[in-house]
DNA sequence: CTCTAATATAAGTATCTACTTGCATAGGAG
DNA sequence: CTCCTATGCAAGTAGATACTTATATTAGAG
């Protein structure tokens, strides 16, 4: 059986080795990886995840079927190098916004919600790769770092504006933000250009909707919900 | 080629006939479709559309895979035949909510949420008929207008309380609403039945927090939105 | 240059699963 | 009873697609 050696191409983050790391690879080789990756990114973005066969992801990329398997042992690899790419540059930009701490919390809560939103934008595939596709067991823990950096950022600007809060409700209130934006995101991905902005608006109206309340209503705890 | 008639069970509304309305039927056949149907239920609630094989439908309803196809022309046709019945049950009972008008806006909303809430609990494979499951032209139909009821009926409700809110605008507040409603409602299915509860009001508080500033903030328009 | 390992592919195979066929049985109308 | 049609199934077929094999070509190290 073949084994395997791959570096992300076009990340800064520590490269994701997969099987053997002794292997030698040639420039050609590294290229070809790179164009693989760039080439499935485009078939998964336009057909989704299962619409999408290793067949047609070799043909974009201009190679044959088999040259593809000479880089990535699986459909699932693939799917999987690519998320794990996507979700930490998303990780990183994320922990990125205000590393100075001088934005407000609706301002900071708003960049947070941009930098999300562009990243989907940018990189539409990532979207089915994140839903759909069976992701290996590093790539599932990457995705899952990329949610709770997103639930931890709101959680500690919540602390930040009110130290008395809990960490657990904190983080609840993150995770329910999340839920927001990714409920809201689903449209965004399908909604025609000309639709997009005023649901942008939307997310950013969401999302500060909820969490603005837990900060102000705060005093009277769970009594001011809405009641039921 | 076979024809096919069948008859949607356990529902009130006006049966849903595909293929040729003439053929005869049993009660040997009918008792048939209704297993078949509920043993589909039962295979797409546990194993979601796409891992779900006719082959387990039959052999959860205890019957050869072509007996299966005696009462369905495809796999699609037994999950748009679930998806169809299911939205329209729940159509209706969206629309029987608060029909003398004595709620208020709050406690309107707080029911459709909480009648939404149940019949997706009650019924778990109606998520994944919806959103994962190819559904014929008829049955998207009725997944369609479930959605524009739970639009419309926050629309109205908006516009009830604030007639001078403009019929589009009272219509993106409810589609925003419903976004809301499904990004929470993926993670209850998901959910684990110690985390439900909170969840439950975290979406009755998303919803509601959502829309109370259309109608307290309606004067000063969008200015008075997130800014950026 | 030469040799080895990496790269490339044509032409498959293997498997999965939706769906059929051919034939046997049953049950209601007449 | 008799016949026609609905019901039922064992044993398939067909087509899609992830993945492999055998083999040729290339390129970098020494």
């Amino acid at each position: 059986m073949q084994v395997f050696t791959y570096m992300l191409p076009f990340c800064e983050n520590p490269p994701v080795t997969v099987f053997d790391p002794t292997r030698k690879r040639n420039a050609r080789g590294e290229q070809r990886q790179q164009a693989l990756l760039r080439a499935a990114a485009t078939v998964f973005g336009r057909l989704g995840y299962h619409q999408t066969t290793t067949n047609a992801i070799a043909t974009e990329a201009g190679v044959s079927p088999a040259t593809l398997y000479q880089f990535f042992p699986n459909k699932e690899a693939i799917a999987s190098a690519l998320a794990s790419m996507y979700a930490r540059e998303m990780a990183e930009a994320e922990r990125a916004i205000d590393s100075e701490g001088i934005l407000s919390f609706t301002e900071a809560v708003g960049e947070l919600i941009d930098v999300c939103m562009s990243f989907n934008r940018k990189h539409p595939e990532f979207h089915t790769l994140v839903v759909d596709a069976p992701l290996s067991p590093s790539a599932r823990e990457d995705k899952q770092v990329l949610g709770q950096v997103f639930v931890d950022f709101i959680a500690a600007r919540l602390r930040r504006e009110l130290p008395t809060l809990s960490r657990s409700e904190a983080a609840h209130h993150g995770q329910v933000a999340l839920m927001i934006f990714r409920g809201i995101l689903d449209e965004l991905t399908v909604a025609s250009p000309h639709a997009r902005p005023r649901l942008q608006q939307a997310m950013r109206n969401a999302v500060h909707r909820y969490l603005t309340p837990v900060l102000t209503e705060s005093k009277a705890g769970a009594q001011l919900e809405v009641h039921r």
